[in-house]
DNA sequence: CACCCCTACCTTGCATGCAATCGAACGGGG
DNA sequence: CCCCGTTCGATTGCATGCAAGGTAGGGGTG
């Protein structure tokens, strides 16, 4: 997590951001020229950053006709949800003889922040619940020590990820989220890799029933194929 | 799999067998101009290349300082294969009902020719075993039908791969190496996951045990590091 | 003699220009 | 009226030029 200090770095970064964030609907054509000039670069770091996202997955190119953002298929995520639920649990488990009681404070703050932010009430702020929960995950890989699982989670979550993610829980299945967290601290806590592999099991189940849910609906609702730019 | 048309997917190919295959040693250097002026193209690909390589985990890239040829430790490589370990027989036994008689029949011969040039005698060649197993296996991938697992394991993999994979097998490990093949042809034939699934566990845990001490016997024969650019 | 600084070369990073390719609109023929 | 060939426009792909940053080597000083 380097400061981006070149171009192509803070194109890569600006555009996975434009991605994530939902103002590049999946779909929409990538114009080399209009980036550039969106992002105040050359056309030069803009193919640079293209080029790393279709290795991500985020978008799609194809020879001498563009990009466009990817899109997925119902099946697709499910499929990233079923490894998940393998990968995520083991990693957990890794993580658990690892974790010193300084990186488990530090997990619990952001679960107890993500709680406040993810409440219903007056402090409610859903936007702020995605850097954090991806903070959250992020100190879990890193904790477990496992580059080649932690590249293979990347792979595989990066392309359909999230995108949005909270916006689409329920209620009560946010709850259910924002508490997995705080049990999954206190597995680290007690040590108990079982433990933790457990809730992770749940946690991923879980959001793979919200997202799955919210794919079919966003698919019926845009069932006629839209072309945007912008 | 399509013919590589463009510049910077020639170059990107080639520098993936370049690498993989040996001819730059982990480590190495890897200079723009003169890779540009090897492959007979100009920089702007190269760039593009080495980019897309990083993102795989071939290369690593240092910003104004180049691109060396990625290195790693026998955990790592422990790391890969625990993971192989999970994935590839979930894959193998989700490609058990996709499996038509006409695919099994591919894989068959594959196996079959596997054997032939790698049973010891007159015929034996083990170069020619590489593409063989590495088409096997990503004809397995494809019949999973798993996009999400297959970019896992694509991404675990391809760092360490298999780099001149089966000049470091003993024949008593050879041998089961390639009836596990044979096996699996046959479980997919009978159209029993577990068996497949079983048959896959044990093949990568035989190619483990390979791998890590054929890496340990090469990181302690080049224990001082090397510098070399080609 | 060791250490530090300064300079010069080399490499990377980016911008821009030119050629090739693709898509679409237009016109002609069936 | 529909279909096909052709031309034009737009966009990508690549090469090259220039500037910024880094590294290595040499000279000077403590």
């Amino acid at each position: 997590m380097t400061r981006p200090v070149t171009s192509a770095e803070r194109a890569l970064t600006a555009l996975r951001e434009l991605i994530m964030g939902g103002e590049l609907a999946a779909g929409a054509r990538l114009g080399e020229v209009e980036l550039a000039d969106r992002l105040g670069v050359s056309r030069t770091p803009v193919r640079e950053a293209l080029s790393r996202l279709a290795a991500e997955g985020l978008v799609q190119v194809v020879p001498n006709r563009g990009a466009r953002v990817a899109t997925w298929t119902v099946a697709e995520l499910e499929g990233v949800f079923d490894l998940r639920a393998v990968l995520e649990p083991r990693l957990t488990a890794l993580a658990v003889p690892n974790a010193r009681p300084a990186d488990v404070d530090e997990l619990d703050a952001l679960a107890r922040r993500m709680c406040e932010v993810g409440s219903p009430g007056p402090g409610q702020d859903l936007d702020a619940l995605v850097p954090l929960n991806r903070a959250f995950h992020d100190r879990l890989v890193a904790l477990a020590g496992h580059p080649a699982l932690a590249a293979a989670l990347a792979a595989a979550i990066h392309p359909p990820i999230v995108r949005r993610n909270f916006l689409t829980y329920d209620e009560e299945s946010l709850r259910r989220s924002l508490a997995h967290h705080g049990e999954i601290v206190a597995a680290l806590r007690a040590g108990d890799p079982d433990w933790a592999r457990a809730v992770m099991t749940s946690h991923i189940a879980n959001a793979r029933a919200v997202m799955v849910r919210a794919a079919r609906l966003q698919t019926t609702a845009t069932a006629t194929p839209e072309e945007e730019t912008a």
